[in-house]
DNA sequence: TAAATTAGTTTGTGTCACGTACTAAATCAA
DNA sequence: TTGATTTAGTACGTGACACAAACTAATTTA
């Protein structure tokens, strides 16, 4: 059967995405809300470039958007180019929660690597920097 | 900043997991329902069995079954053993979508990992293979 | 400068998940 | 055996989430 290394790569892609999950829920946060204050972690975007980020439709982010800011996680701020545009930026409230549980959940994924050899964690770190760089560069 | 290992995999969860997505909603199939018909391809459970399958309330099942079962993807069946118990199998129509959308998705990650050089390939399968029965193992 | 485009919000629809309250069947206790 | 309790499932109300279509305001373009 040629399907067990979809199955492998799948179950763990399910293992770690219930992880952030978990650790997110922790922390009063949907994977919703967690995308959005990852995504804001290094980036001050408009709306519209939000919605690109997260591969959401515009009416979506102003929703989620909404929630963030209604629970001081984000703030809207105007543009100074274009009196459209709003900017989107984590508070320090969401800048505090996001880096806790950003932590929390790098932790996991540590503990979930040491229990493999170190040899298997270096060759998986290489191995899985190749494949998102082929992934990346194969998506031009 | 360079990319840690755990940036990396959860990077690689992440377009697995919207690999799956993306292959799901071709057949019109949200992660929800996704899960409920796979979860149904190789059993025939009660909606009692099926919440802690999904790890979702009771009555959070009783809504995803209603939907599939509107769709005609599932059918509740009455249990022999127990007057109250509901069985949920899939339907023809449930069986054949769910192996179409498998074997989409089983492409594309084989088209992924394609990117990669075969002895990364054979390596990458052998370590996901142990940390999964690693992390089993963990889980006990 | 009038028309077209763009940024964002509003509104309405549907899915999804939860908690609570409820009905009916099964099990337990005396 | 029967009355009380537990268990399986559904109904209902709430809120997050995602989308499409219609709308307003600001910016470009022709």
């Amino acid at each position: 059967m040629q399907t067990t290394i979809v199955d492998g790569l799948a179950q763990l892609a399910f293992v770690i995405h219930g992880t952030l999950e978990r650790r997110a829920a922790e922390h009063d946060l949907s994977m919703a809300q967690t995308r959005l204050l990852g995504v804001l972690r290094d980036r001050q975007p408009t709306m519209n470039q939000l919605a690109k980020l997260l591969s959401l439709d515009k009416s979506s982010v102003t929703g989620l958007v909404d929630r963030a800011e209604r629970r001081g996680l984000v703030t809207r701020l105007p543009s100074a180019d274009d009196g459209r545009a709003v900017l989107v930026a984590l508070t320090d409230e969401g800048q505090a929660i996001v880096s806790r549980a950003a932590a929390d959940f790098s932790a996991d994924v540590l503990a979930l690597l040491d229990l493999l050899p170190r040899a298997d964690r270096v060759a998986l770190q290489e191995i899985v920097s190749r494949l998102l760089a082929a992934y990346a560069a194969d998506r031009d």
